[in-house]
RNA sequence: GCGGGUAUGGCGGAAUAGGCAGACGCAAGGGACUUAAAAUCCCUCGGGGGCGACCCCGUGCCGGUUCAAGUCCGGCUACCCGCACCA
């Protein structure tokens, strides 16, 4: 009888062993095939590993350790996205140095992270708060700068009232602050902003290049926000100026009957002295600008708006003279900030024409209704009228037709907008890459030299923002102080930081190359491994991280510092582990779940198999115990085959057909993210050899080696006690045969009429017409009526359709 | 509202290309072992009917295509996740 299973003496020998044999060290021998396999590294919370980590780890460290033992270089690096929030609002708190904090929780993650058998080669790990990696950090924005894609902007930004401090769009959620709950509000701020708007093409484009799951393709598409359309200068009656709108509609053009700008329209300013009203948009103005987003959002289906007395425009295609109003529904920071409003063809203009009495013209043809009564917006079988040279034609060729005719009389021009904004780059917090620029009166915004970098973040008393916003950094005088490097007057630095995702940008360049001292990573590490083969992450990182590092990626790629346009060949996606409830694990929720209770109490290989086996990845998931437990004993069965182990190093011949599949099973498996069907046929295959209550030394291999990648402790462990050769992280992945994975007899069922009635077993070349015969029978008498078509498929079934 | 996803036993979930629905696991029930319990092993396990060989129904709902539909087509419903006045 074999020594009972000890997963905590197995797992602890085993990772010692393969320290000490640096098992896992990526090799820089850059002849061999190589293979980057990359999952998102974490922020090291003061929390601890949480469950839902383990999953995608373990995914991409199956189809690492499979791709070593096909013979792959294989690079899976792990490191710390450690700037952050959280490590400084709990420095604030604890008067503990941010750096401590970082210090202290990035030592327990990895020692949790170690504990779980991962193939990270360690020597490579990366800490974005290291300054010989935030140089770097440092020295991209500063060849953004040069490149004119950073630059400093006077921005309406998300205010958090309670961090103080800017967040970006993405980091508000319903109105509050993604990180703290409170309410966010509105502020003008200088901000450094990088113009990612300007790769928003290339960003869209180069998705056709990679193989990403469909819905982040679709989501960075939707988020991108790409729309063609025409900007069209209407005149202001009476003036020279005009006014510009954006449409995507041009077809309709002879159905604007008012205009609608944003509250913040220069215009109101401008002609703040003609304008009867100026008193009543002021106010409306000033409402607009107290609501929240969230106030905003809310509100949609209600329009508000005051008509701009004493100015109106006039239809540059038939000299109408046209309304102008303002309302919040039309946003400045979309299009020219000003639209024309066409209310027949168009929902949001429909609802304030009919809640402010405004005519409704129909230009397209083709509603069942009248346009009084409903809206109609159909774009694929409308056509024109009432628009004199349009009219008959659809609205594809009107769009076409009058885009032509607006170039002509230089009244307006094709335009394509997006939705994507620039991205606020600036944080007033401590906990972040200082931004490497001074400020100098007379040369103004002044990059510092490269070979300053790093900028050292100073050492601070206290990290508490400022009231006025300012970050801590401002109140170090003699840091902030220091003479331009251009003219060497006085100057002062830049005090804001970067944001967090600054620093996961561009990790994944790192890894390669994680100790160079000259480059961000030399060129032939870079070319060697880019791009990284398969990467898996979040979703709710799809229009922020895995965005931004695109960007950045593609701009270094113009730059030519980097050998391909896209970073990731391959992207998919995880679902979450949920807590046994169904509902997300939350500490308040009380359903948290700690990855070291299950370690310790099943090992790590028992909770590596269970998060393979709970679902299918890219779903969530609901914790359950006793699903823990279904997987130890799996584990267990496969330590107890020591007792039924027999000699011959092949298969035995009533499994050999088994065998085969379940090598080819599991190989495809591990590939397409169904990890759970992968362990399933393992369980099955074990069941066998318990039937037959023997396995031979040659199915026994074949299954740890199998195993191995989920498993890893327990299996090594088993292959060394069998007395096989070297280690088992080192042996060569399984082969099949294909024709050896079809069995020679086969069951198959029989139908009359579709409706199964018997079955037989034959052999797989049997013909057609011996199978038949033997299908009917043994139907016998079940079969009645007139045969009028019989069907074989091979290997499957037979069907006979009888009248 | 727009976009995406999901719907199969008591539960988690299987089912390449339309081809024996419910693999694998969990829970439950019964049995073996045990003084007993745990562990382990064996059996049963979608619903209904029949003494029985067997028969009928069944993959969210309604229809269609097909010899054959969980799978394909048309039309819905519910839930989940994004985005949300983007002209």
């Amino acid at each position: 009888m074999a020594v009972p299973y000890n997963h905590h003496e197995v797992e602890q020998k085993w990772q010692k062993i393969w320290d000490e044999e640096k098992a896992f060290r990526t090799s820089d021998d850059y002849s061999k095939p190589k293979y980057y396999a990359l999952v998102e590294f974490p922020y090291p919370s003061g929390q601890g590993l949480h469950v839902g980590h383990p999953r995608p780890y373990t995914a991409l460290d199956i189809v690492a350790r499979k791709r070593r033992m096909q013979g792959y270089n294989v690079l899976y690096p792990m490191g710390w996205d450690a700037f952050g929030l959280p490590t400084e609002n709990y420095a604030i708190k604890n008067h503990i140095h941010p750096k401590i904090v970082t210090k202290n929780n990035v030592e327990r993650f990895k020692g949790q992270l170690h504990a779980l058998g991962y193939s990270f080669d360690w020597e490579r790990e990366v800490n974005t708060t290291d300054p010989e990696y935030y140089k770097w950090t440092q020295w991209i924005f500063l060849k953004l700068f040069k490149a004119g894609l950073a630059y400093k902007a006077e921005m309406p930004i998300n205010w958090c009232t309670s961090c103080k401090v800017g967040l970006a769009n993405e980091e508000v959620v319903n109105g509050v602050c993604e990180r703290c709950g409170s309410e966010v509000v509105r502020k003008v701020k200088s901000q450094w902003m990088l113009k990612i708007t300007e790769y928003a093409d290339k960003l869209i484009q180069g998705l056709d290049t990679v193989d990403y799951i469909e819905r982040v393709k679709v989501s960075q598409k939707n988020w991108i926000g790409k729309s063609q359309g025409a900007e069209v200068d209407f005149a202001i009656t009476g003036k020279e100026e005009k006014l510009r709108v954006y449409t995507t509609r041009p077809d309709t053009l002879f159905g604007a009957t008012y205009m609608v700008v944003s509250p913040e329209h220069p215009l109101i300013e401008k002609y703040r002295d003609e304008i009867k009203n100026y008193d009543a948009l002021a106010e409306y103005r000033e409402q607009a600008a107290r609501k929240s987003d969230f106030e905003r959002t809310e509100l949609v289906k209600d329009k508000t708006g005051v008509q701009i007395e004493g100015l109106t425009a006039t239809n540059p295609v038939n000299g109408r003279e046209i309304p102008i109003w303002i309302s919040d529904y039309v946003l400045m920071t979309y299009g020219t900030g000003a639209i024309m409003a066409v209310p027949a063809h168009d929902e949001r203009d429909w609802d304030f024409a009919k809640k402010f009495g405004l005519p409704i013209i129909e230009v397209v043809a083709g509603s069942p209704v009248s346009v009084q009564e409903q809206v109609y917006t159909d774009v694929a079988t409308g056509t024109l009228v009432n628009s004199e040279f349009l009219n008959g034609l659809s609205v594809a060729d009107a769009k076409a037709r009058i885009i032509e005719f607006l170039e002509e009389k230089g009244i307006g021009h094709s335009k394509t907008n997006f939705k994507l904004r620039d991205w606020v780059f600036s944080r007033q917090r401590y906990w972040g890459e200082p931004i490497p620029i001074i400020k100098c009166e007379k040369c103004g915004f002044v990059p510092l030299d490269e070979s300053e970098l790093p900028l050292m973040l100073p050492e601070v008393e206290s990290y508490e923002p400022t009231d006025n916003g300012e970050s801590p950094l401002a109140a170090m005088k003699d840091w902030v102080n220091v003479t331009c490097p251009c003219c060497g007057g006085p100057a002062e630095r830049e005090t804001d930081t970067m944001p967090q995702w600054a620093g996961s940008s561009w990790y994944f360049l790192r890894y390669t190359d994680p100790h160079n001292t000259e480059a961000l990573a030399g060129k032939e590490a870079l070319d060697y491994w880019l791009p990284v083969d398969w990467y898996n992450g979040g979703m709710e990182h799809t229009t922020l991280h895995l965005l931004y590092s695109r960007f950045w990626h593609r701009f270094l790629y113009d730059q030519g510092y980097v050998p391909c346009p896209e970073p990731y060949q391959k992207r998919t996606s995880h679902g979450m582990i949920l807590g046994s409830n169904g509902e997300k694990m939350s500490k308040s929720r009380g359903n948290v779940v700690n990855p070291d209770d299950i370690v310790r109490d099943y090992g790590a290989d028992t909770l590596r198999t269970y998060e393979m086996f709970i679902g299918a990845f890219d779903l969530s998931a609901a914790w359950s115990e006793d699903g823990v437990k279904g997987c130890r004993r799996f584990l267990e069965r496969v330590w107890k085959l020591q007792d039924i182990l027999a000699e011959g190093e092949g298969y035995s011949a009533d499994l050999e057909t088994k065998l085969h599949q379940t090598i080819k099973k599991v190989s495809a498996d591990y590939e397409n993210l169904k990890y759970n069907t992968a362990i399933a046929a393992m369980m099955s295959l074990i069941n066998e050899f318990y039937k037959k209550n023997a396995v031979t030394r040659g199915e026994y291999r074949t299954l740890l080696t199998l195993l191995n990648p989920v498993a890893p402790h327990i299996t090594e462990e088993l292959w060394q006690s069998a007395g096989f050769e070297g280690r088992l992280y080192q042996a060569a992945w399984p082969q099949y045969e294909e024709e050896k994975t079809v069995e020679s007899t086969v069951e198959i069922g029989i139908q009359v009429n579709g409706k199964m009635r018997a079955a037989i077993t034959v052999s797989k070349d049997e013909d057609k017409e011996s199978v038949i015969a033997a299908a009917k029978e043994a139907l016998g008498d079940k079969l009645t009526g007139t045969v009028v078509k019989e069907i074989y498929v091979p290997g499957r079934l037979v069907n006979i359709v009888a009248k």
